[in-house]
RNA sequence: UGGGAUGUAGCCAAGCGGUAAGGCACCAGACUUUGACUCUGGCAUUCGCAGGUUCGAACCCUGCCAUCCCAG
């Protein structure tokens, strides 16, 4: 009796490919799209985003085409508090979140997971570039990274547990993007020509300050923009605009590029500097969730990625209890941004990661 | 209103008689499944204003205006 499996097919090219390998490969497949946001929710919202109407559409033109049973859920309320709400608590507090990875956490990896099993499925399957395999020595579940190292999205996936990876199937983990491309066109598959999703889903015009301040509510007054001595430059136009490292839209010239080194919520101020200012020895990751061992109980070198698409750097982790993990760089790091995640890597294999506090 | 200095794009700034460098900012595009960074391209028919000299002026001359400094 072959394995039941639920993919998670959002109406792109990836997961539309890997449903269609699973099914290739023998797997009693069935897909599920999920409904995310309403359209009318956010604003205008039509090309280049996940898990819009249209994209429900596709994935169902998609699972017809491919002889499957087509799922869509509704998991708009757990969505909006879960990612949403996450989002918008983050940047209340001056830090700069990763949406992404909380839709992992609580819906992709968690709700599906639980919707499929109640509907009798073994596993499930998402277009994610990354890979799954089993540590026959220890009996655990690693994370690996992509075979298409542009496209490695284990970044995203540091937070999977055990029992979430003894469920989850990734397909496109061996494959290069050009060879999933090539096999959606090879299948007729309606997304094989679609953008490569960008921006963050539920803000589609990428505005995502508007979105924070008009549809969510916040409030994020101007107020003085400092140099790292705190002598005052100018006006700043609401802390939710800016990111630590960021160098446009601060609307002042020196003879150099200037970028934000800190936000500080309480006296509503932005603090800009130097490139030189924005370099950080270590920082305390929080929140850790470890895959490859059970825990961290000794100072362990591995290499850190501190945010999306950046190189991975050396360092020295020592735990400090209480799901923290101090982090040491072998050479100092530029723009450490609290709220984005840290990844700790041995080589290809995930080791864990957390929040950076 | 005695003396000195300076006025070139939003900011800084080269140019010193031969037809407006550069940096920052800004804008556009590329890259990017977060926000960024980065990269590529764009960005003063015009040099405080008005006259004059010259084949030709941001550069020389005259006047005016503005700002800054020193002195009163």
């Amino acid at each position: 009796m072959s394995q039941k499996v639920m993919a998670a097919m959002s109406g792109g090219v990836d997961s539309s490919v890997a449903a269609a390998l699973l099914l290739e490969q023998g797997y009693s497949v069935c897909g599920a799209t999920l409904k995310l946001f309403s359209n009318e929710d956010i604003s205008e919202a039509p090309s280049r985003t996940c898990c819009a109407l249209t994209d429900v559409e596709d994935a169902r033109r998609v699972a017809y085409k491919l002889g499957i049973e087509h799922f869509v859920f509704n998991f708009k309320e757990p969505f909006k508090s879960d990612v949403i709400g996450r989002f918008a608590e983050a940047y209340k507090t001056g830090q700069t979140p990763n949406p992404c990875i909380d839709c992992n956490r609580y819906i992709k990896f968690d709700r599906l997971i639980d919707r499929a099993v109640l509907l009798g499925m073994d596993a499930i399957a998402t277009g994610h570039y990354a890979r799954v395999e089993r540590d026959e020595s220890t009996g655990r579940y690693l994370l690996k990274k992509a075979a298409d190292a542009t496209k490695d999205q284990t970044y995203v996936l540091y937070m999977l547990t055990q029992s979430q990876l003894g469920r989850i199937l990734f397909p496109l983990g061996g494959l290069l993007k050009s060879e999933v491309r090539e096999k959606a066109l090879a299948r007729g598959l309606v997304t094989a020509d679609k953008p490569d999703s960008q921006d963050i889903c539920f803000v589609p015009d990428g505005d995502y300050a508007a979105f924070l301040t008009d549809v969510m509510g916040l409030v994020s007054p101007p107020g003085r923009m400092t140099d790292t001595a705190g002598n005052v430059l100018g006006t700043h136009r609401g802390l939710l605009h800016y990111t630590i490292g960021q160098r446009r839209g601060l609307n002042i010239g020196f003879g150099s590029p200037r970028y934000v080194v800190r936000k500080d919520v309480f006296s509503n101020t932005l603090v800009i500097g130097e490139e030189h200012d924005l370099y950080s020895a270590d920082m305390t990751v929080g929140d850790v969730n470890f895959i490859a061992v059970p825990a961290l109980n000794e100072p362990t070198r591995a290499t850190v990625k501190t945010r999306y698409s950046q190189k991975e750097t050396v360092a020295t982790l020592t735990p400090l209890g209480d799901d923290r993990v101090c982090v040491v760089f072998d050479a100092p790091q530029r723009a450490v941004t609290p709220g984005q995640a840290a990844v700790f890597y041995d080589g290809d294999t995930v080791l864990g990661g957390g929040t950076i506090l």
